[in-house]
DNA sequence: GTCGAGTAGGTTTTT
DNA sequence: CCTACTCGAC
């Protein structure tokens, strides 16, 4: 431990030890941030704080997990277990899955991910407009989202659909005692705020509590915040950096980070600005461009680093040349300079840019990470099998019902799905408990009510087993694979043998991650299970795929908090970054900033790549390179073009060098 | 209840 | 261009 105070510069070593009154770190890209708040926590322990007492926040279960293992290479293992260190998404889930029977909820209830979101929307939509409407569900729940956080309705006109699809949304929610992403937010708020008990309860749990990344804090997260810090002892210390501020449309209020004074007074602040990451002309770049937004704190990243090289600005003629000339280089820096491929980085703004690099990649058989788009847990057939454990637990749960009545089929068609769910809104009953109503029964045909039979007592007989706290809901899974032969649906809905044996793998996955789960000691059942499957987004295997070698593909905001010594930032065009729609919402210097982070990824090698045609829906259409590009210093980057680079004679020497590894490698083998 | 062909519509960022 | 969903035929 004293090794670790000891390997911290002062500014650093001085936030470290501040562990009581309110602390506010400015940490710059690349300070080593995530250090200064390990170390910080360690320093408590050994201090005689008792770690239960202890309170960290991040927003990313990769975060998360991340510093509790940094923390453990300092303290003993159990110390770092009585910690808790988690996100605020799941810091919500425990506070309402004591207290959320006060706001008239109960206490079994499910959280709904996007997809099952769009479920339920659909329905409303189909329901309250009928077919010729085009409400976009995706689309209607960003607005919903957006309107709850502000605690308004979606639309100004009282009479939109929107809004009568918001309250029929709102009311089914409550009624399948669901929450959904923002809810997990909202009640816990309204949990501590109305609850003066509860707030106390948290504040006597939590006596030193520290928030990561807290320029995305948005004003709920902060309400949260204020009532579960102890207001007497206002242990509390924050960290975070206004320049890499990039969630502004999620509801980010940087004003929490620029005005933190105002909840809590006289705070200890703390800059840090020794940059340990990159070199010194990356950060001159980073700086230039940063430098071009108002209303933030001054600061000027510095680094003991060298100069480095200049970075490159590269014209070229499509995203397929684009990619191609980025792979050839990639491969010569693993060929040529012995680089690992884990250290390089290929950045973009949308996922949609990663598609041309994975098929790429695939054919070149250089080995890569995706980082984020579609999540384990949200493919079809682990959400199958979710979707049944999600309903053992609650009965009410009708998205997950009508996910599951049908896959694989069972006798129970279409026409008595709809009879079911017509039933239920006229009764004001769940699905279940009509499935189970007499009178419901009694309309049906003999063959439909034995079929409705012989599901709900496989259902009642599988809640028996998932609600006994001791049971293995591990092993009960397998089971239920087995009884409801989902193998063999697989392959008759599988288009070919690959295809079958992925999706196998994918739900061997799961299996596995439950076994996992139920060996930890601190696992609480199958609940508690599931409420980490539905915080976790990232789809991070949390285990080898770490350490694989792989080229990262990831898009900026995603690679907030990460470094590669080599990195690509690629499509940086007008309209893409800037993005078009962020122009429209006045939103420039944000992107500005998501800019800033993705250069402020590089430590050694920065190459930034824009196309001058990109095609769109099929056919190219010509781009301008991003307006950006006027702001970074001249001095720091070199402007090139793809048809340039390609007819350029060769240096003799370069050549010659080339040619002799080569030569070694091919002889190597 | 399942399958396949045909088509309409769509590209921000994520807990 | 690609996907996800609809609809008609078995």
């Amino acid at each position: 431990m004293q090794k670790g105070l000891l390997g911290l510069n002062p500014p650093q070593r001085e936030a470290a030890e501040q562990i009581t009154g309110p602390v506010l770190i400015l940490a710059g890209a690349g300070t080593g941030k995530t250090r200064v708040v390990t170390t910080r926590i360690a320093n408590m322990v050994v201090h005689d704080i008792p770690p239960e007492q202890i309170l960290a926040v991040t927003f990313t279960n990769k975060a998360a997990n991340e510093m509790r293992e940094r923390v453990s290479t300092m303290i003993e293992e159990d110390m770092v277990r009585a910690l808790t260190i988690c996100t605020f998404h799941s810091l919500c889930v425990r506070v309402l899955r004591t207290s959320i029977e006060l706001l008239g909820y109960k206490e079994n209830f499910t959280i709904y991910s996007a997809s099952d979101q769009v479920g339920l929307l659909r329905r409303i939509i189909v329901r309250k407009a009928g077919k010729e409407e085009n409400l976009e569900p995706k689309q209607a729940i960003s607005m919903i989202s957006q309107a709850k956080n502000r605690g308004d309705l979606p639309h100004e006109d009282p009479q939109a659909l929107i809004n009568e699809v918001y309250h029929e949304y709102v009311k089914e929610l409550k009624q399948l005692n669901a929450v959904d992403f923002d809810d997990l937010l909202i009640l816990a708020v309204k949990a501590v705020e109305e609850h003066p008990e509860v707030a106390a309860m948290w504040q006597r749990r939590f006596r030193y509590v520290m928030v990561d990344e807290f320029q995305d804090t948005n004003s709920l997260q902060m309400r949260l915040l204020r009532k579960i810090v102890n207001p007497s002892e206002q242990n509390v210390c924050v960290v975070g950096d206004d320049d890499q501020s990039i969630y502004a449309w999620r509801g980010a209020d940087i004003t929490n980070i620029l005005d933190f004074e105002r909840f809590f007074p006289n705070p200890k602040v703390i800059k840090l600005e020794e940059n340990y990451r990159s070199t010194n002309s990356i950060l001159r770049l980073a700086n230039s461009l940063i430098r071009h937004n108002l209303d933030r704190r001054e600061k000027t990243l510095w680094s003991s680093k060298g100069d480095g090289e200049v970075s490159r600005v590269v014209s070229m003629p499509d995203a397929e040349t684009e990619a191609d000339w980025i792979i050839a280089e990639l491969l010569e820096h693993h060929n040529i300079r012995q680089r690992e491929y884990k250290d390089m980085s290929i950045l973009f703004r949308m996922n949609t840019q990663s598609r041309v690099f994975e098929q790429k990649l695939r054919e070149a058989g250089i080995p890569y990470k995706l980082i984020g788009g579609q999540s384990f847990f949200e493919r079809r057939e682990v959400k199958d099998i979710l979707s049944y454990l999600n309903l053992f637990l609650n009965h009410d749960d009708d998205v997950s019902l009508l996910r599951v009545i049908a896959t694989p089929p069972r006798g129970i068609g279409q026409g008595t799905v709809a009879l079911a769910t017509q039933f239920s809104i006229d009764n004001r009953m769940s699905i279940f408990d009509t499935l189970n109503d007499l009178q419901f029964l009694s309309e049906l045909s003999t063959r439909a009510q034995k079929a409705i039979e012989r599901f709900t007592e496989f259902i009642h007989r599988y809640s028996d087993v998932a609600h006994t706290e001791s049971a293995n809901y591990a092993n009960m899974t397998e089971e239920l694979i087995k009884e409801i032969e989902y193998s063999d649906f697989l392959k008759k809905n599988c288009k070919n043998q690959e295809e079958i044996d992925t999706r196998r793998a994918n739900l061997g996955e799961l299996i596995e991650s439950m076994h996992a789960h139920v060996a930890r000691k601190s696992s609480k059942g199958l609940r508690s299970f599931l409420d980490g499957v539905a915080l976790m987004q990232d789809k991070e295997k949390e285990k080898d795929e770490a350490q694989m070698d792989g080229v990262f593909l990831i898009t900026m905001h995603a690679a907030k908090g990460l470094e590669f010594p080599i990195c690509y930032i690629v499509g940086v065009e007008d309209g893409i970054l800037p993005h078009s729609r962020s122009i429209e919402e006045g939103s420039r210097s944000e992107e500005r900033r998501l800019f800033y982070v993705g250069i402020t990824r590089a430590q050694e090698s920065l190459t930034i790549t824009w196309c001058n045609a990109r095609k769109r829906y099929g056919d190219p259409m010509p781009c301008q390179p991003s307006s950006f590009f006027k702001e970074l210093c001249e001095n720091e980057h070199v402007r090139e073009d793809y048809e340039e680079l390609e007819t350029r004679p060769v240096d003799d020497d370069f050549a010659n060098d080339y040619f002799a590894k080569m030569r070694e490698m091919i002889q190597g083998d």
